[in-house]
DNA sequence: CTCCTTTGATAATGCGCATCTTCAGATTTG
DNA sequence: CAAATCTGAAGATGCGCATTATCAAAGGAG
């Protein structure tokens, strides 16, 4: 494999301008102390043999010297690029694609650990991990041990979405859904709704425990009363809506709300005209009835962008100093209005 | 930079196992010669402590021993993961994903070449490319020189689409237009249509020269009659086509079929039953009025596919004997009839 | 009992680069 | 004019791994 063909190095480069292998280096890293000092002419009559050979240096090589790569390994614990997933990590990738671009880094994608029971493992015994600088972690399902030893070793990563419940201090960028939960929440509450039902995907990963939680304390402060459905019983919603009386439902994210008009209008209940519906999630792309959905808008460019920016915090800063940086980072995210909670008309 | 903390060696697993860093490297290779032997006995020890440190190897130093790495580069020459090319990049990616899965190959894409005057530039003093195994090149604007380059140091890389214009033979996976761009053209003269207006962007790429050249060749025939437009004109078309008396439009992509229809209707002509379209190039999810636009299924995924199959049949082949491989490869687009090109009614 | 073969494993080497150390010769200082 | 300093550059070394050559000890043949 890899027949691994000659290359130009730098001792060709040497022998061509007459120095030695140590010179050019220098004069490629323009080092310049009082330890090593090249005249400009010297300097001048490398650079022309760099120049006339195209030397390229080798990844391989600097690496192994201990320098760093500018090369950030992207995993995520799903496949990232399917059809299916590109609608939730498009715009993560897109935003991770371009602040790597801004810097001048490279991407490395570890497609190679293959998806088994819906994810992924990134340690294995030829990972490429140390290639990179740093990793970016994505996705729903990331395992804690694997964190943890990441943590363990030192190694400078973030994780995308919240993850402040390991041993480990895991360094993450997240977006904050307690506020925007309430808000929407308060919103429903404010046009008169009293009685609402909360359809959730019945996961565990904070982002769905924080919503869960802002759902929870607005039943219990009494703001609005809520009856919690799990997704399997979607279909079952007009009934329940009715017996418990309730004027609005919301759900986990827009796919949900989708479902479940599907299910209200198939027994004749007018949304949101009967009934409001709202999402805790990203509402892009998504109308009710013609209008735009109530819920959400992530701002997962800018999350992208944040969580390169504490990456490259986190490598260019020596590891027994990462406990005095911030390393978890919150974003808001925007509610939508929409048009799809409605004044509550008393019937 | 890169603190480059200490992790595992293969030394550390010698003295845990009390064998020479030798003996580990054979052990971990599965080696087994007549120059090398291990008895059982101690590869079982060896590998035990190889579990309990849970050792890793360094990439970078596999590679510098002149192993392969198991990473293919990706390089596209636009940026790949913006939502405006997704639409094009996307069904590649996801395909280029899913190969490299399938065989356990990591992908590098190389965003630290920004992009400038709408190109990247594959090689730079500290390009990674040489980290990879093979690359895939993508993108409209290929700079000819760097694919000369290439092929002269031997590198394995496969492009996507067709570049069979250099001097150097460069190895390509492309789709074959002329054949269903001929079929289009003939579905529309069988439907009685014999004047037509071809949409172009006025692009001098391999792909767009054949589609033209089919679209020239029905002319010449006599199949059907075009007149060529520049997308320029595309507000000036329901004029050309009473001009020419043109009763079908055929465009080089699907964006343009739609911008040429708002002008259409803008100007009070029914599209399709006054004037049917088509488009020389993928149409899924492209409806006009209601109906499926007629023009071509690309299949990107197995594009995709092929492409890494290509390429790693270079990688594990001797640059010597690349002369004797098929090297370029071209697959068929499917024809989608669609619902947009109506019998021509005699006015 | 000596010589030849097999077994089991090690030391040495190189990959390409950065860096630390050394050193000869030129220049300045006392 | 000898000693101290500075200048310019080369030599040696290590990063972690695979590989080649080498070698001691054990076993078998005659």
């Amino acid at each position: 494999m890899a027949p691994k063909p000659r290359r130009v190095t730098q001792r060709e480069i040497a022998e061509i301008a007459g120095v030695s292998q140590t010179t050019v280096s220098v004069v490629l890293n323009d080092r310049d102390g009082t330890n090593v000092r090249i005249p400009e002419a010297t300097r001048a009559r490398v650079k022309k043999a760099i120049e006339q050979l195209t030397y390229v240096a080798d990844p391989a090589a600097r690496r192994l010297a201990g320098l760093d790569n500018q090369i950030i390994g992207v995993f995520t614990y799903e496949a990232a690029l399917s059809p299916e997933s590109m609608d939730f990590y498009g715009p993560l990738l897109n935003g991770i694609e371009r602040a790597a671009e801004r810097i001048g880094w490279d991407l490395l994608f570890f497609t190679s650990s293959p998806v088994e029971d819906g994810t992924r493992s990134l340690f294995h015994r030829k990972t490429r991990l140390r290639l990179t600088d740093g990793c970016v972690l994505l996705g729903q399902q990331m395992v804690a041990s694997e964190l943890e030893r990441l943590v363990a070793e030192q190694f400078p990563f973030v994780a995308i979405g919240r993850r402040d419940e390991t041993a480990a201090p895991v360094p993450y960028v997240a977006i904050d859904y307690v506020t925007p939960a309430t808000a929407l929440i308060d919103q429903a509450a404010a046009a008169g709704h009293q009685q609402a039902l909360y359809v959730h995907r019945g996961r565990d990963t904070p982002a769905a425990r924080d919503r869960r939680g802002a759902v929870e304390a607005a039943s219990a402060d009494g703001r609005l009363a809520f009856l919690l459905v799990g997704e399997e019983r979607i279909a079952d919603l007009p009934r329940l809506a009715q017996a418990t009386g309730a004027t609005v439902i919301i759900a986990e994210d827009a796919f949900l709300i989708e479902d479940a008009v599907l299910a209200l209008t198939a027994a004749g209940v007018a949304v949101p005209d009967e009934i409001s519906v709202a999402a805790l999630g990203e509402v892009r792309g998504h109308r009710i009835a013609g209008r735009p959905l109530a819920g959400f808008h992530v701002p997962r460019e800018q999350l992208a962008a944040e969580a390169l920016d504490l990456l490259q915090l986190l490598i260019s800063t020596e590891p027994q100093e990462w406990t005095d940086l911030e390393t978890r980072r919150h974003l808001d995210s925007e509610v939508e209005p929409g048009a799809t909670i409605v004044e509550r008309t008393d019937s």
